[in-house]
RNA sequence: GCCGAUGUAGCUCAGCUGGCUAGAGCAGCUGAUUUGUAAUCAGCAGGUCGUGGGUUCGAGUCCCUCCAUCGGCUCCA
């Protein structure tokens, strides 16, 4: 017998070799219905692994993370063994479960796979599913293994056969496909009711672009079609949020291929949005201490010598301009950091004088590849809410503090609740992509990680995203369709203090190196509103708002008591427009609807008579007849609901 | 940059296997209507079918180049 500890506690004892089934089916016969997937002293097993030693025990259904992760790791088995039924010659790599489905990498060798072969490969995988085949898992010895693929001619399962130890080698079979795997199936494809092929893509094998590029079929499935159906409605809705759609719509922003593939236009309503945010930030910014700088947008090409970015991204920047001057070069400005040491080393500074903050919305421009364009998240020009704080290394811990806690003002402002802090540091197996000494490195990293602790950030540890001159704190968010965007960032730097030569004066008497961090909290004012569109659907906080009221006279004869109320309006800096339009009020109602506007003031012949304006909020209906001095102070508390001072403590 | 897909009017889209002067709705303009909480009616105008080349008697439709966009991969100072 074996003792078998639940989560619950409770302890229970089973025959040897009993399986995670059999026990489910000892509970209840439900949960053996359901249970897909299992737990045994922390490492999946499958259902069916007989159970030899006393342990602990969870058992899995679809509801939870690890049934999910079971299902479509199988799904993706069934994708396999679908594909190779019409492409046999088609070579099998790796084929995980991901947040949403299942992806498998094949290569295809000259064949293409393409949209069109989707609809056949789910029908099989379909077929398949319904013969209800079991997943059965098996060890092998590593010889074995590696004469199998050796002679499928499987290089890409040779490789990883060969970096596993020996003892590890398991295959899964279902029916008559087999798969090098590690564990973790549904009980049989049964349970599979509904698929769908989401989408095909190029993905380099390993993820290393020196290495072939496999083909990546993207897949969904449900236990049961409503499921399915739901989640599609569901992406449906997530695409309506898409920043691209509703900046076109409320017309924000645009580009233009003539201007240049990745530049933004800011259209007049985007402009004001984002100089309100602008002016939203400059406030808070003042509070806490920093002075506003202005720097040009180029440099010399020494001027990035220096910082090391000229050699780190010169080959793939904006190409340098050129003067009627020989040899003279300019870099289109990618990066802000390098004036802001030159405005430091503008004079000399005493310990007393410091920290010394600089802030700057600097537009800088860097050539990323054609194929990471992505509207406004990942563009060519951009606008850094940047600023560098040169501290000494005492203050350095404080100062960090204080920025996170900006970061978080400005986060909890906007409504950015669900962040990710994760916390970027070296690839410690790569450190020739990096500047600085290990001890500069360590002593930076090490200032990450106690200050996010103080401040009680909840963080994950990312390594290799460090830059390649520090590490940093950056504030990662998701966009409608669940992709993680970097937007705030926060970044300890010993190292451009030392290429600049930057110095202050010490109690001592004797030059110290100041500390410098870099920092942003949108990041990019084009990814944060980017962001922000989507997170809104384009419903702004009312203090964004480019428009916040729409007038609506019911017809002509109301034009003089509507420019009267227009006037007070903006007397009460309230932000408002006119509908002119010779229409029926329901159809000035409906377009201002459509456009998002919050507030719909109707004005018609009782209106004048009482001197009073009819609202309508945006989405809720009419909400009565205010004065105008009511409304505004109604607008005012709406505001103040969603905007908080900035408070340095 | 790489893999796959897409590109028709300001916007959203139709245009089947190549065959009359390329269509619709919305937006726009003109006129009528003077209107009370999600689309008043009528008329008009608007398109180098992304670009350049090719195949063909004939190309929006087929082939190639380039450009842009979309979904990924890689990259992201």
């Amino acid at each position: 017998m074996i003792k078998i500890t639940l989560p619950d506690g409770s302890i229970k004892e089973y025959k040897k070799e009993s399986t995670p089934f059999d026990i489910a089916n000892s509970i209840s016969e439900g949960l053996a219905r359901n249970v897909i997937s299992a737990k045994f002293n922390n490492e999946i097993v499958e259902t069916t692994t007989p159970l030899i030693t006393d342990g602990s025990l969870v058992l899995y259904t679809w509801k939870d993370k690890e049934g999910k992760d079971a299902f479509w790791h199988s799904s993706a088995h069934l994708l396999a063994q679908s594909v190779l039924f019409f492409y046999p010659k088609a070579k099998l790599t790796i084929g995980p479960s991901i947040e949403n489905g299942f992806y498998y990498d094949f290569d295809f060798g000259e064949e293409t796979f393409s949209e069109n072969d989707f609809k056949k490969v789910e029908d099989k995988m379909l077929e398949f599913a319904r013969q209800k085949f079991d997943f059965k898992l098996r060890s092998i010895p590593k010889e074995e293994a590696l004469d199998y693929y050796k002679k499928e001619n499987n290089i890409y399962k040779v490789e990883l056969i060969e970096n596993l130890e020996d003892g590890t080698i398991s295959f899964c079979d279902h029916s008559d496909f087999t798969d090098l795997c590690r564990g973790g199936h549904i009980p049989n494809t049964g349970f599979i009711k509904a698929v769908k092929i989401m989408s095909v893509a190029g993905a380099y094998w390993r993820g290393d672009e020196n290495n072939k590029q496999l083909t990546r079929i993207y897949g969904t499935a449900f236990p049961k079609q409503k499921e399915l159906k739901q989640y599609l409605a569901l992406l449906e809705e997530a695409k309506k949020r898409d920043h691209r759609k509703l900046g076109k719509e409320l017309e924000l922003f645009t580009f233009s291929q003539r201007v240049g593939q990745g530049l933004p236009l800011w259209l007049p309503k985007g402009a004001a949005l984002r100089d309100r945010l602008e002016g939203f930030l400059k406030k808070a910014q003042k509070k806490a201490g920093y002075e506003m700088v202005i720097t040009p947008h180029i440099g010399q090409k020494e001027l990035y010598e220096t910082s090391g970015h000229y050699a780190k991204y010169g080959e793939d920047s904006f190409q340098p301009i050129h003067t009627p001057k020989d040899e003279e070069e300019f870099l289109l400005k990618p990066m802000n950091c390098p004036h802001h040491c030159e405005i430091y080393n503008n004079k000399p500074y005493s310990y007393k004088d410091l920290p010394k903050r600089f802030a700057e919305f600097g537009t800088v421009y860097r050539y990323e590849q054609s194929g990471e364009l992505h509207g406004l998240t990942r563009v060519r020009g951009f606008t850094q809410d940047d600023a560098h704080i040169f501290c000494t290394p005492d203050q350095l811990m404080e100062e960090f503090k204080d920025v996170i806690d900006l970061v978080l003002y400005v986060f909890n402002s906007l409504g950015f609740n669900d962040f990710t802090a994760q916390i970027s540091l070296r690839d410690p197996d790569n450190k020739e992509k990096y500047i600085g000494s290990d001890d500069n490195w360590e002593k930076a990293e090490n200032a990450i990680i106690e200050a996010s602790k103080e401040k009680g950030l909840e963080t994950t540890i990312e390594y290799g995203e460090a830059a390649f001159y520090g590490p940093k704190l950056d504030f990662m968010v998701r966009d409608a369709l669940g992709r993680s965007w970097q937007l705030g960032t926060i970044q300890v730097d010993y190292n451009l203090p030392e290429r600049f030569d930057l110095t202050f004066k010490g109690s001592d008497n004797q030059l110290h190196r100041p500390v410098m961090i870099h920092r942003a909290p949108f990041g990019s004012m084009e990814r944060f509103i980017a962001i922000l569109i989507e997170h809104t659907g384009g419903n702004f906080p009312l203090w964004l708002m480019p428009e916040q009221a729409i007038l609506l006279p019911i017809s002509e004869k109301y034009e003089k008591y509507t420019k009267k109320v227009l006037n007070l309006l903006e007397n009460y800096e309230i932000r408002a427009l006119v509908d002119n339009r010779n229409e029926k009020v329901g159809r000035k109602i409906r377009d201002a609807e459509v456009g998002k506007i919050p507030y719909m003031l109707i004005i018609g012949e009782n209106e004048e008579k009482d001197n009073t304006i009819s609202v309508r909020k945006h989405g809720e209906g009419d909400i009565g007849a205010f004065t105008v001095e009511d409304f505004s102070k109604y607008i005012q508390q709406e505001i103040d609901k969603t905007l908080q001072q900035f408070n340095v403590s």
